[in-house]
DNA sequence: GCCGTTTTCGGCCCGACTGTTTTCAGTCG
């Protein structure tokens, strides 16, 4: 079974966490959690790299004991290490650490005067009264635990980006009437476009830090106040989701929204970076000695450390702190480039508008055309379009076509791809068509072999031109199907098929690190928005931010170019 | 446990808030 890095950087982190409970030096804990951070955010395979003999070493924070390890949990699927310290620490007492207010310290005085092994065992203490007993812990410390462990589960789930910006909205806006509010922004993995977010951070500049914290923690959505200091605070919204707010003098901004939007990997390697030329780099600022040279904005913060100016977006310590000190930074795509959606459905079978609606839309987003990609009949529950009906919408689109004067419908088709890799719709009508859209809408158990089989047999089909969602996954909902997504961007990148970056706020397929791998292997790539009704269509942005989180340039992606060159590009002989 | 153009030993990113303490440890981001 191959281990997934993931898998490997979930071993690490509960390897750390139980060496912390354990009281061990807090470097070595410190290496484990890093090289977690850098084996999840691989763009390959660890577990490849190990079969075909390649250095682990070199990659930061690795060294010759963690590669040994890694290799040890690709062989094996397990760690000798973790399996001891599982021993010697019981690994239920990493559930505790999901408490918010315990640590490892508190979690192992727990354990070690009050013999808590479990929950339940937690609840009695502090029912009895045992815990306040505890050095360090009083009637507040109790209060916070019996929430916290109520908490658990609720709030661990991550929030789509699509929900969080209507929070972060209104968030903005009432911050934005205060007279201490200066400029405001949320930082964050929100600001870095992330497909979800787990809280959401705000960055204020402010005349009066502790007048702007006073003003933020009256906004009506809060349900509780975690903490409030004056240049700080954590609430709870009604929502369920927590926020940050911190606010810092106006010639700090640029310091503070650098600093929280992270992501934490980017973050360290600056400060290292900064540490290296002598300077020190803080939330408020990056200081030669007393004297502070930088702080007011991130394009000063970066230059003053030799960088060039990094979006958000590909701050991930992924290789763009090199590129920035080389000034070689893509140029990452944006809305503008896009010159139309090529996945759109209408009422002919599962969406809500008709084709000139959908038009109509497009021209509104100033699209010069839009691909009409309905279902192929072997979805019936979506009413999909059999040979007659498509042939009849051919008809219907070339109509519309002579009539409108600034946009070009494109004729297309969502279709099904069947489990033994052939295609729903006969030769004869796919090949009247511009392209075609085909994907998988059934027999999603497969296992991997089968399943990248049956694409690659699908992609055999010289009318086969964009795979859509491909994975599968759903957010929080739906795991991918297993697939060798990597082997299909090869078998894809071979046949000049086109793989699709699905802007469906719960799709999000591909991710970014595979839209990454695509972009190395300089297959192209289709963003889509894949949309159901004519609100929909603006889902696009949500593709250009997974797009730009991916490394993706105009060039690398198809719907920015004119209609001439699509039809080129859709021929593949 | 990692790392090195001051180092193969002795450092390791940095600061805010809380509660319980009486000067600070623990937790969090």
């Amino acid at each position: 079974m191959a281990i997934h890095n993931i898998e490997i950087a979930n071993i690490f982190n509960k390897l750390a966490n139980l060496l912390e409970i354990a009281n061990e030096n807090p470097f070595r804990i410190r290496a484990y959690r890093n090289a977690a951070r850098v084996i999840g955010g691989l763009s390959h395979n660890a577990a490849d790299l190990v079969e075909d003999g390649g250095d682990l070493t070199g990659l930061p924070g690795i060294g010759k004991d963690l590669a040994e390890k890694i290799r040890i949990i690709v062989k094996t699927g397990e760690l000798p290490l973790l399996k001891k310290m599982e021993k010697r620490v019981p690994p239920v007492l990493n559930e505790l650490l999901k408490i918010e207010g315990l640590g490892p310290k508190r979690v192992q005085l727990l354990h070690k005067k009050l013999g808590i092994q479990n929950l339940n065992d937690l609840k009695k203490c502090i029912e009895s009264g045992k815990l306040r007993k505890l050095r360090g812990f009083g009637e507040k410390a109790e209060q916070k635990i019996l929430s916290g462990m109520q908490h658990i589960r609720e709030y661990s789930q991550r929030v789509k980006l699509v929900d969080a910006i209507t929070i972060e909205r209104s968030i903005i806006q009432y911050l934005k009437k205060s007279k201490y509010v200066k400029k405001v922004e949320c930082a964050g993995s929100f600001r870095r476009r992330k497909e979800t977010v787990g809280d959401l951070d705000i960055v204020v500049a402010s005349s009066d830090t502790k007048k702007s914290i006073e003003y933020f923690v009256r906004f009506d959505e809060i349900a509780t106040v975690v903490s409030q200091g004056n240049t700080r605070s954590t609430v709870r919204l009604h929502s369920g989701i927590q926020v940050d707010l911190r606010s810092v003098p106006l010639e700090s901004y640029g310091a503070a929204l650098l600093y929280f939007t992270g992501s934490k990997a980017h973050s360290i390697a600056i400060r290292k970076l900064a540490q290296k030329k002598n300077l020190k780099l803080n939330e408020y600022g990056i200081y030669k000695g007393n004297k502070k040279v930088a702080g007011k904005t991130e394009e000063e913060m970066y230059r003053q450390i030799g960088l060039a100016y990094i979006e958000p977006e590909i701050r991930e310590d992924r290789g763009e702190i090199e590129l920035a000190r080389k000034h070689q930074l893509p140029r990452l795509i944006t809305l503008k480039d896009i010159r139309g959606d090529l996945h759109c459905h209408t009422n002919a079978t599962d969406g809500d508008a008709s084709i000139e609606m959908m038009a109509q839309k497009a021209q509104e987003l100033g699209y010069q055309y839009i691909a009409i990609t309905d279902h192929s009949k072997h979805l019936a529950m979506a009413h999909g379009l059999n040979e007659k009906r498509l042939f009849a919408q051919i008809k219907l689109i070339d109509k519309l076509n002579s009539k409108l004067k600034n946009i070009v419908i494109l004729k297309s088709i969502e279709v099904d791809i069947l489990e033994d890799g052939s295609l729903d719709l006969p030769k004869n009508i796919l090949k009247e068509l511009d392209f075609t859209v085909c994907s998988i809408h059934s027999k999603f158990n497969l296992n991997s072999k089968k399943q990248t089989g049956r694409i690659i047999r699908a992609m055999d089909n010289p009318f086969f031109n964009i795979l859509a969602h491909p994975t599968g996954r759903l957010i929080n909902q739906r795991e991918p199907y297993e697939i060798d997504l990597e082997k299909i961007m090869e078998s894809a990148k071979e046949r000049n098929c086109i793989l699709e970056l699905n802007a469906q706020p719960e799709r999000m397929d591909m991710d970014d690190i595979h839209c990454k791998i695509a972009k190395e292997l300089r297959l192209k790539m289709a963003i889509s928005s894949d949309a159901h009704s004519k609100s929909q269509m603006d889902y696009i942005k949500f593709g250009v931010y997974q797009a730009r989180r991916g490394w993706l340039e105009a060039t690398d992606v198809i719907n920015t170019r004119t209609v001439s060159e699509l039809k080129k590009l859709f021929r593949r002989s």
